[in-house]
DNA sequence: AATGAATGAGGCTTCATTCAT
DNA sequence: TATGAATGAAGCCTCATTCAT
């Protein structure tokens, strides 16, 4: 009735030094489970129970570590946007020119969609639902941050010739933004493409678009 | 609220030739109003009630239109689905091609998100909850026709030459795709853009690029 | 499974017209079952499970007729009140001299402990617990409204001579008050005195005292 | 948060004695905090959670002083009701005439207010709730004896003529009761009067009543 | 004595759906 | 077609209590 995964397979022992661990590694565990269950059925459609049934407890019992099914959530996308805007601003102050530093951005983008991807995937569907709540106001915050950093770079490129100057730099950014995050709907680890492909891939038709031979519009610039 | 018991005084067919003629009118009234709802909220937050509500009457009266919440939703969704086929479909019979068609395809997906909207957003935000039900599964079938109808495409394209064959032709209508109906999110009417500069914007960088100058990369075919 | 009680004593018909009657006719019967276990076991001891029982109902069956447990006990508070402090201005506008007035009010007072035993004894008994609720304010405004009425008296019958003047007023009264209300938790109807005689017998020593023989104290006045 | 490991070294005895002579002094304590959060939220609506917060320890440790939140409301109330069954006693044993025993015997009451303050408040809200136990059974019996003793009392007033004897010894002892109690709900230490003075007032009002003049009723004695 | 994790029962509430009228 | 009352299942959360450490 208690422990009801991994029970039979390990040593008595060593399921006891899983069990402990520091205050807060049973808390990340726990978050990490819920995350998966979340990107799997959907943030309304996961029930405590069926988070608490993964971690082998009652669901009452989650309630001794979080005090509500959003303080879960909560977790699961501050986690992630927390290093996702580290690696940005990391990338930023590395000082290089425009289009290598909008290029290892996207590589950070693509980059994340395997070690977030469940954040992701429920930053993508239950976004719309979750920021009615107050308390994750600050998701827009991030996202605004997130957006100036984008934005800065692609007026940077234009202004030192590297892109062309007749498109619009946030309209231009939220178009690669969705093409990165969206993309953790069908990417699958192990396929013909890891995200060092998908990030390559996109940055070859970003850059240089689909079509051989001569661009047929030019820049204005 | 209004008429309250006139159901076996007359017969059905007069009757039905008389008041009726908004009988699927009224029916498709409240699939707009649903989707909306469903739209703004989410499929699983919106209430039977709310929609109720929305249409002037109470939540047990829906089940005299619809069977289900579920049924609602597959209307709203295959009715677009249906109209964006169709659409699709004529393109490819002009038989023009493969950059032109792509492009007038490019159009015609961003040309859905006006008068889609509401289905779109739901088709964004719901799919992962609802594939899991059997009775969405031709929506599965749908995006695979549309797939093939596009990589058809690119691949012809690539074969005349007129687009690189360095690109993998599945993942990059993956990346089309969901950048056009991921704009779904932020796209307003009334903005800067309508959704023909959208779509004019795309394919000017989807073809050629962000970069201004010579590609950096060359096409191996 | 559905009605539970004076199910096999009634015949059908008779039965269906208990069950129907006006839109609120049911929702007071549910009040008034909800009032005597609020009454019995506290507000808090009570759950929505017991009261729907006991109207032969499923508990989420309440919630077509009241938002929540709160909004019932409201439901039965206001109405006691509603219907105190009616009684208490015919008596004011009757015009009578104050101790005539006076003592009305604490035949009003007496009075309201047999129509209104459950409310009175949840206000007593949960009061303290419902206050902190920002709904109840009005309970206070009230409970202000009727303290005035009766403080007005007594001074007014401190003005006329009628009363001692070295007593205070607000303090009096409030000694009143509780002597009233709180009867409700012992006076059970068909006991030695009726309501009125507990009135009586209370405006007897409320004016004359206890004691026989001349008064120890004489007023000031 | 503090000592965690000194249970199997340290003799039991030993440690007893040094750490300890504070030992029921805890408990005491600890049934103090928690008379005050009963008081003020009700016995229900407190959770042991508070009592442990209050005492800055967790809820499970509670559990070493008390076997349940039952035992600490009932060491709440015990504590009074001994103290106030003694010093009736005494007044009692004093030998006094009625008058004057009934007298101390109104004094006790008001002395109680401010000392058992929070035990009176839960004896009042909480006694409907309370009293559903077996365990509580004791409360009724002691309640029980404090009534024979006033109930004496003022018989035997009347006996001697010192009250009338057209009232009921128990309406009256209850009605006594009542308001020196419930006096605690709107009581409160620095306000005009102190207990002292609510004392007097109140002997003033009940021995001769509010009334000036001559009776209006003759006791029929 | 105290911690911290968990239990297990239960509470209030929501909601899609049904059905007699 | 619509109402209004009800169902029944389920959801989130609370809380007194237990127990190994």
């Amino acid at each position: 009735m208690t422990t009801r995964k991994n029970s039979t397979a390990a040593p008595p022992k060593a399921k006891r030094a899983t069990a402990s661990g520091s205050a807060s590694e049973r808390r990340d565990h726990l978050v990490k489970l819920a995350a998966e269950i979340f990107a799997r059925k959907g943030f309304q459609a996961t029930t405590v129970r069926e988070i608490a049934n993964e971690a082998g407890i009652l669901s009452g019992s989650l309630y001794h570590h979080f005090d509500s099914k959003e303080t879960i959530v909560d977790e699961v996308l501050s986690t992630f946007l927390d290093d996702l805007i580290a690696r940005y601003r990391a990338a930023l102050e590395s000082g290089g020119e425009p289009r290598a530093v909008l290029s290892e951005m996207v590589r950070i983008g693509f980059g994340t969609l395997e070690p977030h991807r469940a954040a992701i995937t429920v930053m993508q569907n239950d976004w719309n639902y979750l920021r009615q709540f107050p308390r994750f106001n600050y998701l827009v915050k991030a996202e605004d941050d997130v957006e100036q950093m984008w934005v800065k770079q692609i007026k940077a490129g234009q202004g030192a010739g590297q892109f062309r100057a007749d498109v619009d730099p946030k309209l231009t950014y939220r178009m690669i933004r969705d093409t990165i995050w969206v993309a953790v709907r069908w990417f699958r680890p192990g396929g013909r493409l890891n995200t060092t492909g998908l990030a390559e891939h996109y940055i070859t038709v970003l850059f240089d678009g689909l079509a051989t031979g001569e661009r047929s519009t030019q820049p204005k610039a």
